[in-house]
DNA sequence: CGATAATAGTAAGACATCTAACCATAGGAG
DNA sequence: CTCCTATGGTTAGATGTCTTACTATTATCG
């Protein structure tokens, strides 16, 4: 008897079991990043955010295309991405020493006090929603999911 | 000392987790679903998957806006995706008896048969990738995605 | 009953992302 | 050194999704 419908469980033997695991984080991803979304200014889209918290937690200095492969989208949309951020103060880029062909990108003092004035935004916005017990279940749920994490990682396609 | 610079914990002493909790399910649901999107025809969005695997598994003969409730888009975003899918071929829409501003939709033959040659590729491609102690993983961790699901669920806003 | 509000669906325009094609530079093989 | 391949970045066009505005029908309330 499959209780929650929502789960996809029930499906196969084991199987059910992958499926009903994406699908619960599938729809995670959807709901947190629409209510990211709301705390962010207007104009500024979740993925500009992961981008600037890429560059603040992991160090600026970095081409697009090393940015791109850590954000696992395309050079193009990196390419479309960093304009919006450039357009707004919040990055700067500048041609690298060593290569020619490149640039590197880098956060401006503007940039950081908008990442630090979102984080606090959006954890107001989860500290609304997210009580004692749920954390817990978050904290020991970590590991299990940087194992699949680092699984799907180590498995994808060179390139995206 | 933070082993993983990816998981982003050490940001603080209790929203790192909630922060670094939603970074690693974020990442899953991408790499997952291009894991997916491979394994689809081309023309076939993962999204598109997910309306057909929603009508299969919860029944079809639905309206619109009801699915598009379920799968967390707008109702002019399902407008768009049904179109595609109809014009593929793999669902059909018939006017609502009861209420004359509504559809209904209906999955097809092909549409059926689409499906279970989704979830079989599907299954192959994961079954490639996933073994044994990961599938160990994905079941111990769902009944906490299923929980911190239903808390956002529950808490988003009303008609998106 | 008749006016107003709510709901189902669509259309138009904006934005993010993708793929494919292109240019410029770097690095190796001959 | 020269050619060929690989790499960083951009551009153009397509697609998916969103917001806003609109039409048609239903429901509610006076």
């Amino acid at each position: 008897m499959t209780a929650d419908p929502d789960t996809g469980a029930g499906a196969g033997p084991e199987r059910g079991t992958v499926f009903a695991f994406f699908n619960e984080i599938g729809i995670i991803a959807q709901l947190s990043q629409a209510l990211l979304g709301k705390v962010l200014p207007d104009g500024v889209h979740p993925s500009h955010f992961a981008i600037m918290n890429h560059l603040v937690r992991l160090g600026d200095g970095k081409p697009p295309v090393r940015i791109a492969s850590a954000m696992q989208v395309t050079k193009a949309t990196m390419t479309h991405s960093l304009a919006v951020l450039e357009r707004r103060g919040l990055i700067e880029t500048r041609p690298s020493a060593e290569d020619a062909r490149s640039k590197l990108v880098y956060l401006t003092v503007a940039g950081r006090s908008f990442h630090a004035e979102a984080i606090a935004g959006a954890n107001r916005a989860f500290g609304r929603i997210v009580g004692e017990p749920e954390l817990q279940t978050m904290r020991e749920c970590i590991p299990a999911l940087v194992e699949i994490r680092k699984l799907l990682d180590e498995n994808r396609d060179p390139g995206e």
